[in-house]
DNA sequence: GCAAATCATTACTTTTTGGTCAAGATTAAG
DNA sequence: CTTAATCTTGACCAAAAAGTAATGATTTGC
């Protein structure tokens, strides 16, 4: 269970343009130059974000990409979702073997697990927005921490 | 993020031998069979399996493989590390672009989020034995719930 | 000891993912 | 209107992951 290189370098490339100013963007070298890939790749990830609405471009001398909702508006399981495409839902029609269909239907062990991993996951992303993704390594640190709380499993008190 | 389909397999197979009764052994062909992938497939994982210590095997007639532990004393986390290839450590190693290191030297606001996630997954996985996953799906089901607990987000108490 | 069944290991092929290239379209500036 | 800067798009190439095949080693039963 890993994070793949397009959800890496795609959400990375986001970070960047939540650093700017209103009305400021950056073009593709730029982005390019500030995460250290090529123009090329930087191209097609901002053409991904593009399409999934979490920027906007102009083009042209002057162009380039900018958020097109406010950073404190977008959160890190949308944007994961569009990198890396929403395996949850196609799990069972993946890992099929030389099969058609899973050998596991009907009843399934294993699924409830992958399942449960990945709400976990999406629940921990849900929480964190891009701006506060902007910031120092040990301020991004602390708000992970103090939003994702104290998880401990404890039984529900007077339920 | 998602599940690669070695852990998954890998999983599955571990399950199978979890199943078995004291004694027994499945084969390859048998183990191929009951998850519905390829005999090829399913040496190449048990090998694995093997070399990083879950299973033994005796060859020849009547051979075949078995857990070198107890179910309940082999946790997720521990499979899920050596058929992923523990990629936290090298994270930073691996998604570079283009440049020897990664741009983000020192300072990085991904970096804490990266590793907060795999902390989280890591802490879900360390909680499940490989015997919990035996059994119907709601079962196990209920199991994962349970053993998650009650994952909120809340300020600690008095301290 | 021999044959059959089984695991062990390495090399190879296929598929998927990641990344690059090149031609086209749009815009701003002069 | 022309040029230069920029994004857009699809085709293409490379690297990594997944899966297969083939050969070798070990064990059991006769």
């Amino acid at each position: 269970m890993k994070i793949s290189a397009q959800e890496e370098y795609g959400l990375r490339c986001l970070v960047q343009l939540a650093n700017l100013n209103a009305g400021e963007s950056l073009t593709l070298p730029q982005i390019a130059e500030r995460e250290g890939i090529s123009t090329a790749n930087a191209g097609k990830l901002m053409w991904l974000l593009n399409k999934a609405g979490f920027v906007n471009s102009t083009r042209g001398t002057k162009g380039g990409y900018f958020l097109a909702r406010p950073a404190g508006d977008i959160y890190l399981n949308e944007i994961i979702k569009v990198l890396d495409e929403d395996v949850l839902s196609s799990h069972c029609d993946s890992y099929t073997g030389v099969m058609d269909k899973c050998v596991h239907t009907g009843d399934c062990g294993i699924r409830p697990v992958i399942v449960g991993l990945h709400e976990i996951v999406e629940n921990a992303l849900s929480r964190i927005t891009l701006a506060s993704l902007v910031g120092s390594e040990s301020s991004v640190d602390a708000m992970f921490h103090k939003i994702q709380g104290i998880h401990r499993t404890i039984e529900p008190q007077g339920i």
